[in-house]
DNA sequence: CCTACCGATCGGTAGG
DNA sequence: CCTACCGATCGGTAGG
């Protein structure tokens, strides 16, 4: 409703999404629990005293990096979603866009830290994420409709969306940019394994 | 070796045995670093300083933890890899048998520690556990080339394996044993969506 | 396997 | 945002 805090000069550092910034790589590194205060004041050159200046808890420094990781995710595979192309190619878009967070590098620890700390969140803000969630998930079953529709995928059910959205987020156990292959061929590889080729071409 | 303790009486409760799997239930309900050695203690009715009587520090108990999981799906696995049957109900029984013991409740703890706590292993257990990693993943890559050759599958690449291996393990994120779902219906609903039908049939 | 304990470190706070 | 600090808790140990 009100604004938090006076707008920040353009010039102005902001040392909040410095932290949530800093907080997200630890967490992804070490998880949440082996992340300390002191590490993460000590990646933004503060005193361990100091980020308790921009957020209450611990706790609330998770809340942020997760709400960041799932509103980045959930905007780009939206912005896919809603792209207006063929059925096979916007499915590849929604592919390359969620990937694109989960490995790129201005995503990845936020997306990371969302897939794998959720465990350690309070009961309160792990609620207010699940509507969040549903909305993102609802978007990939919507797509599944479609590709069955236009007869590209035999089963479009919430297990095959489990399925597929598994085989998604478990490239973060794998994936290495320096490897060979490039988040769209990535993208490209598992659409081919999804889809029916059609019948007759 | 040499046989590290006298062999125990049938009677004997296995202590050692009791904190390997308190500390994996605990691992995988709260992770490593959010586990302490006096929750470990407690849920096998000992004191904080006791458990070190049986391993000589909190690392120990996870590597035990890690090994146990480890072997057990590999055992597992193997079985229903070397069970003589056609190349699509051997994948299946693989399917059904790593499932199995991610969803089972004798190894889901084992094995939800081995695939989400990693991260906080020494690099010497690190090291250790690789080549039984390798032996494990290469058993897949053998699955899918038998599935190739019998026409079943178009992509039997390392991604493919990769891609199938997340679908398989990120069911922990959301199977719920008192689910509609059978583990054996997932398997065989993950097959169907793997496998191409084969033509003109 | 328990008792009693150690040094280190943790999240968080008061007061500036 | 820093200084100085608090009470709690941690992994681990000595001695029995």
């Amino acid at each position: 409703m009100a604004a938090s805090r006076s707008k920040p000069a353009a010039e102005e550092p902001n040392r909040r999404a410095d932290i949530v910034r800093a907080a997200g790589r630890l967490f992804h590194e070490k998880g949440y629990s082996a992340t300390t205060i002191r590490d993460i004041a000590g990646a933004v050159g503060m005193r361990s005293g100091s980020p308790f200046y921009h957020f209450k808890t611990k706790q609330d420094m998770l809340r942020a990096v997760v709400l960041e990781g799932l509103t980045a995710i959930s905007t780009a595979v939206a912005e896919a979603a809603h792209s207006g192309k063929s059925p096979r190619a916007t499915f590849e878009a929604m592919l390359r866009a969620h990937l694109g967070q989960l490995l790129g590098i201005e995503g990845r620890d936020f997306a990371a830290t969302l897939l794998h700390e959720t465990r350690h969140l309070d009961p309160a803000v792990l609620a207010e994420l699940v509507t969040l969630k549903d909305r993102y998930e609802s978007m990939w079953q919507k797509a599944l409709k479609d590709l069955k529709r236009a007869g590209l995928i035999a089963d479009d059910s919430q297990v095959a969306r489990l399925f597929l959205l598994g085989a998604l987020n478990w490239t973060v156990q794998w994936y290495r940019p320096d490897g060979s292959r490039t988040i769209a061929q990535i993208a490209r590889q598992l659409a081919d394994l999804v889809l029916d080729k059609p019948r007759g071409k």
